[in-house]
RNA sequence: GGAGGGUUGGCCGAGUGGUUGAAGGCACUGGUCUUGAAAACCAGCAGGGGUUAGCGCCCCUCCAGGGUUCGAAUCCCUGACCCUCCGCCA
């Protein structure tokens, strides 16, 4: 949620930021119910005043032992009057706060100006796209010599989930376990276990709601749970309602959890394989910290998540996503892309964001400023650390062997037990 | 699933209808004292919002939402969450 302040002092400077990233303000509304807002408020205000006061009044005439009668009754017709204009002014700023929930971050002045994806631009690369002596083959050819079972998965559950069977299954567990230690203790997050299942208030702080309902699994029952898309919904939500004080910044946390998506809006879009899956396993890494301090955070994150794909050997390039691809919540987004054999390109693996205060004002995460003595609102980043499927995918054909074996890299074979290859199972 | 207890400021904790936005303690900040630190003492210290050039003035908030009342942290109803005991259970 962007500073209702601000909107009231530089509408149009916002509006004008908003439109860089394709996002139309209807100025016009918000200066209109704004209004009404003050006046309503204002009355409401004054009238309270004077019901306060002259309910006191009447305590200490009570108390005197004087006759209250009358004043009772000019307190009575005050109320009355109160009920009607605090109505009204609920409703009104019930219609903003509505408004104001559904307008997104105003892109950070670095980030380039663009449509879609192809106006992202290239930071930089790491890594040789191998160079095969064959015709190397893409996960789900590879992934049918080593257990990964589509016909299963959809015989389970439907299209986009994925069985993985024996050493593949491993290989996956392995990627989580190898990620998590290299955050925890290289990186210095501190590692989380959270609820995969979460109520709307945690939606609604990190900004899924009131806006994206349809991409998210709601359970049914009465309490209103949420399987959550990501684990940067229930691991930034700690902060919810939260003072934290200055010497306890920065918080950076890890958390492995399943994300669950409903993909609706992507159909037809990578249909093929475990790129894009109803449920997956993530690596997310938070980071909560002084507004000082978000941008340097962000490039230190952004790092955090590249040094995964370095110990993996994988190629990877790095991303800015200009301001018409940014999520909703986001200021400035780095997005890590790994090379995929099989598709020849570099596609998503991690996404890398300052969210500045957008996420904290509407949870209200604050920390106290020691210069000021004062709570004020945190910057919260997040990043993958990485999408364990989509890694998974990234090894199995970058690293594959004429055969059909994929070649482990050393930072992983120790979570395999040694071994040096993965050997197809048929 | 059944029965009971609870939810007050950053934390702990008093407070059952009228200057209580809230005693007291802790923590924190500033000062006195000290070579320095600690202790002791003094002072300050909730959050959100409106309005104002500013000083200030005003409003809201004692889990949430309703209700009673001239007036609610205090009384009534509903809900959420936490705790204890019983049952069930990985």
């Amino acid at each position: 949620m962007l500073d209702p302040r601000r909107l009231r002092s530089n509408l149009d400077d916002v509006a004008a930021a908003l439109r860089r990233r394709g996002f139309e303000l209807d100025t016009a509304r918000f200066s209109a119910l704004e209004e009404k807002r003050k006046a309503l408020q204002v009355e409401t205000q004054e009238l309270q005043n004077e019901r306060n006061t002259r309910s006191k009044a009447i305590g200490q005439a009570k108390a005197r032992g004087e006759d209250i009668e009358p004043m009772r009754a000019r307190v009575a017709e005050i109320g009355a009057r109160l009920e009607q204009v605090a109505k009204a002014l609920d409703e009104v700023q019930a219609e903003l706060d509505g408004m104001l929930l559904e307008i997104p971050n105003i892109p950070h002045a670095s980030v380039p100006d663009g449509e879609g994806e192809d106006d992202n631009v290239e930071v930089r690369r790491w890594g040789e796209p191998p160079a095969f002596e064959f015709k190397p083959l893409d996960h789900v050819a590879l992934g049918e010599l080593h257990g990964m079972d589509f016909a299963a998965a959809s015989k389970l559950a439907g299209a986009r989930f994925v069985v993985l069977q024996g050493p593949l299954a491993r290989l996956h567990r392995a990627l989580i376990q190898f990620m998590l230690d290299l955050h925890t203790q290289e990186h210095g997050y501190e590692e989380v276990y959270v609820p995969y299942l979460v109520n709307a208030d945690s939606m609604r702080g990190t900004g899924q709601l009131p806006k994206f309902e349809q991409d998210l699994f709601a359970l049914k029952g009465e309490q209103g749970f949420y399987l959550i898309p990501t684990a940067e919904v229930p691991v930034t939500n700690l902060a919810r309602d939260e003072i934290i004080e200055a010497r306890d910044l920065p918080r950076r946390l890890v958390a492995h959890t399943p994300c669950f998506r409903s993909e609706a809006g992507s159909y037809g879009k990578d249909v093929r394989g475990m790129i894009r899956q109803h449920q997956f396993e993530k690596v997310e890494l938070v980071q909560l910290v002084p507004p000082a301090e978000s941008y340097q955070a962000l490039e230190a994150l952004t790092g955090h998540a590249e040094a995964v794909l370095r110990r993996l050997e994988l190629p990877y390039r790095v991303v800015t996503l200009c301001t018409g691809d940014m999520g909703f919540s986001a200021a400035k987004t780095y997005d890590i892309e790994v090379w995929l054999p099989g598709q020849e390109r570099y596609r998503e693996i991690s996404s890398c964001s300052n969210f500045e205060d957008f996420q904290a004002r509407r949870m209200q995460a604050r920390w106290r400023n020691p210069e000021t003595g004062k709570p004020e609102l945190l910057h919260t980043l997040n990043g993958s650390g990485l999408a364990v499927g989509r890694c998974l995918v990234a090894l199995l054909e970058n690293c594959q062997e004429a055969d059909g074996r994929i070649r482990l890299p050393e930072a992983l074979r120790p979570y395999m037990g040694g071994q040096a290859y993965l050997e197809p199972r048929k």
